[in-house]
RNA sequence: GGCGUGGUGGCCGAGUGGUUUAAGGCAGCGGUCUUGAAAACCGCCAAGGGGGAAACCCCUUCGUGAGUUCGAAUCUCACCCACGCCGCCA
């Protein structure tokens, strides 16, 4: 959530960077959210005096009763007060309800470094690693891993429907073994603390990281127990300390967690969506950092890092593009975008995204620390990056290692986890 | 799912209608003392919001919401959550 004291301070500052997103139903609704805050605070100053006088007419009352004095005029005047106050909270309820509302729908502000305009203004900050060559034409991960035996896109479509893929035999031990050896170098030598989360949350949970109120229709649900599967573990593990007070000694934590991720993807179906390229359920390991405001760009850059050496011990060429105003996701001020070259189809595929979220995330979920003992408590900033995502990363490990017969050599990094150095057809 | 118990500040915990502007303790911060530290003693110490140039003033909050009342942490109702026992179950 954007603060309503900068917006109130800086309206047309806050204006000139949302709009920043190429999204033109901002300006509107900044408008309503001015309109709105300013009868909310001239309801609440008007009320509250209203208040104070009728608290202490009410403790006069208490004065008198132990005085035994008589206090039936006094009462007279009081019910109308109470009952005029009672009608005024309610009014002033309603039009935080509806400011909150407002609010919850207004995406951060776009760090003023990043490109302005649509996902055509990304910038490839910088690439790593050499693009395979082959004297053959590669083949693109589907056909790899039928003809290996280990994904089954056809069987996964019948249990569950087209982007649920099974992996079997030695597919679902190189699954396995990417989730240990990702967990291992993130827990052994970047030190994060593991955490496995509960993979359904709740909808409070989902408004703390911006996936709710705004993008309900992205998420499977639970209806009986208004519960969601998650779109990222990112959710749960933001949300451990929601509603806490950390010590600023405690700071930076750290976390990694390895889930299962769900998503509709409503309206995607069609385009770039063969394979493993866009599926509704993926693994994905996830790392999360709760920063103070001052290191947050600091530790943004740390955890890019920690997320691109995975696929550098993975031996896996990629770039690190800085995302444009408008593709940056709702909820993020500035987002690293890490693309895995895949030889097979031939395209950069999006296999991380490492975001700062300022205090945005923080405020809605009301995460805070203490500068220093004693002092006032002020809100975190929130970090995530995906160190990474399984399903594109194992398409591009497929593809771009693959022999003219069809077999796949699997990283020095990853064959002790795989339990092999190579993948052969039967 | 059934029955029971309970939800109070960073933490523990007292509190059954008006000196609660929430006792007391722990933790934290400052001080006295000390070569230094500990102990002891003294003081400070919830969060959010509104107004104000500031000093400061005011409002709200005892799980959430509704109700009774001039007045609710306290009484009534509904809901949520935690714990215990029973039932079901990996």
């Amino acid at each position: 959530m954007i603060d309503v004291k900068l917006l109130r301070q800086d309206p047309a500052g806050v204006r000139a960077a949302l709009l920043r997103r190429e999204d033109d139903t901002v300006a509107a609704a900044l408008d309503e959210i001015l309109a709105l805050d300013r009868r909310w605070r001239d309801r609440v100053t008007e009320t509250e005096q209203l208040k104070a006088q009728r608290n202490a007419a009410t403790e006069e009352v208490a004065r008198r009763k132990r005085a035994r004095e008589p206090t039936d005029e006094l009462l007279a005047s009081l019910k109308a007060s109470s009952d005029r106050v009672k009608a005024l909270d309610a009014h002033i309820r309603e039009l935080d309800e509806q400011l909150q509302r407002q609010l919850l729908r207004i995406p951060n502000l776009p760090h003023a470094s990043i490109p302005d305009g649509p996902a055509e203004n990304n910038r490839t900050v910088r690439t790593w690693g050499s693009l395979p060559g082959f004297d053959f034409a590669p083949k693109p991960h589907w056909e790899l891993g039928e003809r290996l035996g280990i994904l089954d896109l056809v069987r996964g479509a019948k249990l569950s429907g087209s982007g649920f893929p099974v992996f079997v035999g030695a597919g679902a031990r190189l699954v396995r073994g990417l989730a240990n050896f990702m967990l291992d170098l993130h827990t052994r030598e970047h030190g994060y603390l593991e955490v496995a989360p509960p993979l359904v949350v709740n909808r409070t949970s989902l408004t703390g990281t911006g996936n709710l109120p705004k993008f309900e229709d992205d998420l499977y649900a639970v209806p009986r127990e208004d519960l969601f599967l998650i779109p990222t573990a990112e959710v749960p593990v933001t949300n451990l300390h929601r509603d806490e007070i950390l010590e600023g000694a405690d700071l930076p934590r750290a976390f990694v967690a390895f889930t299962p991720c769900f998503r509709r993807e409503a309206g995607a179906a069609g385009k770039d969506t063969r394979g493993l390229l866009r599926v509704h359920q993926f693994d994905k390991v996830e790392l999360v950092r709760l920063t103070r405001p001052d290191d947050s760009e600091a530790e943004h850059q740390l955890l890019t890092g920690h997320a691109e050496a995975v696929l550098q011990r993975l031996e896996l060429p990629y770039r690190v593009m800085e995302l444009a105003a408008g593709d940056t996701g709702f909820s993020a001020s500035r987002t690293y975008d890490l693309e895995v070259w895949a030889a097979g189809v031939g395209a950069w595929l999006e296999c991380s995204s490492a975001s700062t979220f300022t205090d945005f995330q923080a405020r809605r979920a009301n995460i805070r620390f203490r500068p220093a003992p004693g002092a006032r408590p002020e809100f975190v900033h929130t970090l995530n990056a995906s160190g990474v995502a399984f399903a594109r990363t194992i398409a591009a490990l497929l593809e771009n290692n693959q022999a003219a017969d069809g077999s796949v050599r699997i990283p020095a990094a990853l064959a002790s986890y795989v339990g092999t150095d190579r993948l052969a057809p039967d």
